[in-house]
DNA sequence: CTGATGTTTCAGTATTTACTGAAAATTCTT
DNA sequence: AAGAATTTTCAGTAAATACTGAAACATCAG
């Protein structure tokens, strides 16, 4: 029975949407439907089923899962009775966000930051090599900075860092209390003298 | 004259990552490539310098020039004299890194929160679809949350925004403060009355 | 161990995306 | 306006990626 004999309307919107942002979003398209469909789906399902709902071929919904369990986004339990392999993604969305979050940057950044750091420890021999150098100097640093911010969020319980997130407009309000418990004015932040 | 020619090695490395993660990025090898290269160059370059360097088309480069354009990874300049077209980066990486945040989150998310908004509007007729719709509620909302709280953090000038990341692991101790001044404790932040 | 049930692999094919060269269009100079 | 310099478009081709069906593989029950 095909996809749009049993899914509602409203997940058959969202699943066409999946797919078709998958490209966008460095998945494939039935990558990105199958992991709709598990998504807003109310319990668990195995391969057939998905094959079944989105009319993809068995082997096409294997290898979909294989990804999506390569980026931690479903994750495979087992019904008792049954020998089949049930997928289901995470109730909570925050934790879909970090998951997410941890394997793009393990995926497309950490690759980048390790050759520029090898990069880095070359000796410049031309002033074409020199500038190039401090060039990617600057996008190391950049990189390094919002990675090691992005831990300290990441460490964070999901309550305190949807406090963060909710603190919203007041995040520079936030600063200059930071600023004033450091003793240094909010202008002058980082770069002038402790008064 | 072919890139390895007249491009220094230490370039050389980094134009050839960009390529291989060009894919992983959303973008195109020659995109990539094209990108890492006028990023590491001391002056802006034209088309044809472009296309000799890297050993592409000149038409390659054309299509490249204007993804680069559409992301505004790259702007254009002229040179008195000259009425060659010449594409440079922009200097400030935090800029570049705003940029791309930007366009990222105007093609890869906005459809997205768009089409979520849309579905949230239908009113659910079965226990299917209203799971569904729960379940699009929370992503969207989450997803509706870090984009404001991002917001927030892009309109900071760079060095506050710098500062911020700065804090790094201090983050917790300015909810604390925070928290202090608004009269929570820490523990029921957002949950529990004033007190 | 054997057969039943379920999953994965893989070679071949289809589809999509990237790239090129040639022609068209645009912009500037005189 | 003619012509030179430069950029863009586009149809065709090449390359990469995605998808399928069939066969191989794995796991479990009896």
């Amino acid at each position: 029975m095909p996809i749009s004999d049993q899914i509602p309307a409203l997940n058959r919107e969202f699943i066409a949407h999946f797919g078709e942002m998958g490209s966008k979003w460095g998945i494939n398209r039935t990558v990105g439907q199958i992991y709709a469909l598990i998504y807003v789906s109310p319990q668990a399902l195995n391969a057939d089923e998905i094959a079944e709902a989105l009319e993809f071929s068995r082997s096409n919904v294997s290898m979909g899962l294989k990804e999506l369990q390569a980026w931690r986004l479903v994750r495979l339990r087992h019904q008792a009775g049954d020998r089949r392999e049930y997928f289901e993604a995470p109730a909570d969305v925050w934790e879909i966000f970090r998951v997410l979050a941890e394997e793009r940057r393990r995926r497309e950044i950490e690759p980048t930051l390790s050759m520029l750091r090898s990069a880095l420890l070359e000796t410049p021999t031309t002033d074409a090599e020199r500038h190039a150098q401090q060039r990617m100097r600057e996008m190391h640093d950049l990189i390094d900075r919002l990675m090691t911010w992005f831990d300290d969020v990441q460490k964070l319980a999901p309550e305190t860092a949807m406090q963060l997130m909710g603190m919203g407009a007041t995040v520079t309000k936030v600063l200059e209390f930071k600023d004033r418990l450091t003793g240094r004015s909010p202008k002058a932040a980082g770069l002038g003298p402790k008064s």
